[in-house]
RNA sequence: CGGGGUGUAGCGCAGUCGGAAGCGCACCGCGUUUGGGACGCGGGGGUCGGCGGUUCAAGUCCGCCCACCCCGACCA
């Protein structure tokens, strides 16, 4: 479907030449193209100021500006992974960091329908990894006015459920409509030689997610990694006392390995340190499955499969060597069917519809409150500063019918999720 | 910038009424151990955040300063 650049993976440079964005005949409202300008560089004064650009639509929207002549240039997608910087007073670790990794994208079309297709297809796509990669099961939605990117028509995100039942926005994808492109004369000629603004997309997912998966799925005994993430999928720990069995542990683990091959393996045959330490080493680490081979297990033909989200022994299980792999492949499945089930299950019983703003004000103390809401600004920040708690998005999968906005009491035709957010 | 808190061994911390600086982990040595973070014995390691004051005597009391953390403001 996309033309010239294609699926393009790119690093474009934090700090740009303020030219770039002086050449624009006028911004978008309340976007703010730039951080900070540098006017000094190794103890001299620049001769072209930079500027620290805090997101990518500057630069992108400069260069779709050259690129784009002509339908037949559309449409155009490129996909970079770069850091990219925000003015933040306080950090959060992974969470809400000054300087952050992500993988970014920029579309443009040649209409609005295909940038709006294309806004909610990224925005699928990333449920689609929150869900089914990471076991993060998440609300997609569409911001509201105040939640929005500065400078979109419309902006969406997938929201997920953090242990303490604050909500994480945990990617957005944003229908920018022809805002940038008239700001950065992003135009083509159509098929009737008229010139056109394109339609534009941007959307994002970062290294918060790490975060995410962290909360999530973690407990008192450290990291519990998603399968399908996990860079260890199995930790494979022999045990052995003496040197005969050392010898036919190794042996019998070595032909487990290989049976493995398609799995990403730790085989921990570290000397010196004890069984009991590698695997509580191993559970620190979020390995999801282990599996302990010693004399016993050879003798027998088994091996233990210990899971990483059953605590303790509960999880152990004996199996056979024989048809190891598929037992794998099935537990790793089912490790993460029941990461997601938990998280789903948790997320469900703190999220709340309550009827009356003095249960609303109850509810968003510790868990989300989905409720009928009039989507005005104002509202909404009597709300927030009544009990913390904003809209987080404005599902999409709505309820039939009509109901009265949970504070104000206007007439309301969507409902909204409300929460504390980190 | 406002409110609160914390600074003592590499890390985590205790230190009562002002009276000989400690504990756990880590580290070093020897021995025994190894299917859930091994154990025993022996050892090394300190500008008690800094400066000043009170006192016969300060980790401890007083004053000033510094650093870090949390909550706000701010941002998303």
């Amino acid at each position: 479907r996309f033309k010239a650049t294609g699926h393009v993976n790119a690093a474009f440079p934090m700090l740009i030449p303020k030219s770039f964005l002086e050449k624009e005949k006028e911004h978008v409202e309340g976007f703010s193209p730039q951080l900070a300008v540098v006017t000094i560089g190794g103890g001299e004064v620049l001769e072209e100021p930079l500027v620290v650009r805090p997101t990518s639509e500057t630069i992108i929207g400069h260069m779709y500006a050259k690129w784009i002549k002509s339908y037949r240039d559309l449409p155009v997608l490129i996909n970079l992974w770069n850091s990219v910087l925000r003015w933040e007073m306080r950090t959060k670790l992974f969470l809400r960091t000054s300087e952050f990794y992500w993988q970014e994208g920029h579309t443009a079309h040649a209409t609005e329908r295909e940038a709006v297709d294309e806004t909610l297809q990224m925005l699928d796509i990333y449920a689609d990894v929150a869900e089914n990669e990471a076991a993060i099961p998440v609300v997609r939605g569409r911001k509201s006015e105040s939640e929005k990117f500065a400078g979109a028509v419309d902006s969406y995100s997938i929201e997920a459920m953090m242990g303490d039942t604050r909500a994480l926005q945990a990617a957005t994808s944003h229908n920018l409509g022809q805002n940038f492109a008239r700001a950065f004369e992003i135009r083509y000629l159509d098929r009737e030689n008229q010139q056109q603004y394109c339609w534009t997309t941007s959307w994002g997912l970062s290294t918060r997610m790490i975060g995410a998966i962290i909360m999530v799925h973690g407990d008192d005994q450290g990291l519990i990694l998603p399968p399908r993430l996990a860079p260890h999928q199995v930790l494979l720990v022999p045990i052995h006392r003496t040197d005969e069995e050392r010898q036919v542990v190794l042996e019998a683990a070595g032909r487990v390995r290989e049976q493995l091959r398609g799995f990403r393996v730790r085989f921990d045959d570290r000397e010196g340190v004890t069984p009991g330490f590698k695997f509580h080493d191993g559970e620190m680490r979020g390995v999801p499955l282990r599996i302990e081979i010693g004399p016993k297990d050879v003798a027998k033909g088994t091996v233990a499969l210990a899971r990483r989200d059953r605590p303790g022994k509960e999880g152990r299980t004996f199996v056979p060597q024989e048809g190891l792999d598929r037992a794998v492949a099935d537990t790793l499945a089912d490790i993460h069917a029941s990461l997601f089930a938990r998280a789903k299950a948790f997320q469900d019983s703190n999220t709340h519809t309550p009827e009356d703003f003095e249960s609303f004000r109850e509810v968003v103390k510790g868990g989300w409150a989905i409720a009928w809401w009039c989507g005005e600004p104002d509202c909404e920040a009597a709300i927030q500063e009544d009990t913390k708690a904003t809209t987080r998005n404005i599902p999409l999968d709505q309820p039939s019918g009509r109901g009265t906005c949970i504070r104000c009491g206007q007439p309301s035709t969507e409902r909204a999720v409300f929460a504390r957010a980190y």
